[in-house]
DNA sequence: AGGCCGCTGTCATGTTCCTGTCATGTTGGC
DNA sequence: GCCAACATGACAGGAACATGACAGCGGCCT
């Protein structure tokens, strides 16, 4: 049926992934660690990876990573312990068309993998971010939400897609100065608020951008 | 959760680091200097340790030596300003469990910590609070209890945090002045009682908070 | 060059929200 | 019934946030 290749360092975890995917006729290839899996990457021809993202050495975020650098990106069904949606949000961001939490069903996991093989995914994933109902188009920098539709600043969009990204989550405003301002301190001034507010007002008062007092913002996807 | 170090030779990216981590819920080290590090490494136990390779004298690579040196190796994320391939191996070599490069992004910084702090904990248990019927989103400051659900401010989240915390137990009106309001006296108000009747307003009066004339408050699981 | 325009940070001002205090009402024990 | 302890509603000061205006900057066109 297809190649899949299961890249994963424990041992027991990959011999038991190989078999049942072999009974299930796919051919198999295994690596134990994230430069294998990249080395052997250029020499076949994979149809589809399962992947453990916690591995020591190089992590599988740099195999993610390798396999978005090439042309012909190939579906990523990425195996995580971690279960905070942080790591999801950014794994699924980065590229991967699954994250599957462990300890993980086989059956579940099989299917999975039958879903996306062959099937030649919807490339909507790196071009859009879905979240709390709003639609975040990356290559254009525009934003619908409900029957609102802009188009964002640089800055604008950073920040969106920095809370999307960490939906569920709180994000510090240290935080945000962070990782869309590249600041490291605060430079005594009110640009966060301002950004949210030119958010707000371009996508309407009622997105799910809520404000923690005292802490930063978060973006939810109940109300 | 787990005690994280912090070496880098700016002051700044110490400071921020140093708030991020502990809002996660590590506590934190920091030194300046690799010497500082390597000296504070014998005296302290650390979980993890997050460090700058280029620093003004001692490099960060001979923090990297010292650890590997000990018996119990800790793992070490490299913070790197260079972005050659020839440092991120040598880092690698030399016992990194990761690598992340300069200009970084905060959050993902703290998904690799918690990737690489998280194997020894039960991962998923502090995000929520669970007691007599009652679910606290730690992160998000926001209680539910039955059909109800509402945001509570600083103070009544703090309060409710703690009386969760000690679920069954009388927590005496001494002890909330000074776990929830540091206050080493009694202010000769009554805070205490105001702030735990917006609790009761906000989440309806059959929370499971109890009375004890004279002595202070209590939460229970049966009601 | 000059001018226009959009992006962005800053500031001043308004608004909301938090929180301790107090006055008053209510309850429970003796 | 009396008193102490607690509950409740209102209020005010202040902090945190929201908002509108503005100016510097850089790109772009003429």
């Amino acid at each position: 049926m297809a190649t899949v290749m299961v890249v994963d360092d424990e041992e027991r975890v990959r011999t038991l992934l190989a078999k049942s995917l072999a009974s299930q006729g796919h051919s198999v290839v295994t690596a134990g660690t994230a430069s294998a899996a990249i080395e052997r990457l250029e020499s076949r021809d994979v149809d589809l990876i399962v992947l453990d993202l916690v591995m020591p050495g190089l992590g599988g975020l740099a195999v993610l990573d390798a396999v978005n650098a090439r042309k012909r990106s190939t579906p990523v069904i990425v195996l995580s312990g971690v279960t905070d949606v942080g790591t999801r949000v950014e794994a699924l961001d980065r590229g991967a068309v699954d994250v599957v939490a462990k300890p993980f069903s086989l059956t579940e996991l099989l299917a999975r993998v039958r879903r996306n093989v062959g099937a030649a995914r919807a490339p909507a994933d790196d071009r859009f971010l879905d979240v709390g109902g709003i639609r975040l188009d990356v290559g254009r920098r525009r934003a619908t939400f409900g029957s609102v539709s802009a188009s964002l600043t640089e800055r604008e969009f950073s920040l969106l897609a920095h809370l999307m990204r960490r939906c569920g989550e709180v994000c510090r405003k240290e935080e945000l100065l962070h990782d869309v301002w590249h600041l490291d301190f605060d430079p005594g001034s009110n640009v966060v608020e301002v950004c949210i507010g030119r958010l707000r007002s371009k996508l309407g008062q009622d997105i799910p951008i809520e404000t923690l007092r005292g802490v930063g913002y978060g973006l939810y996807e109940d109300a």
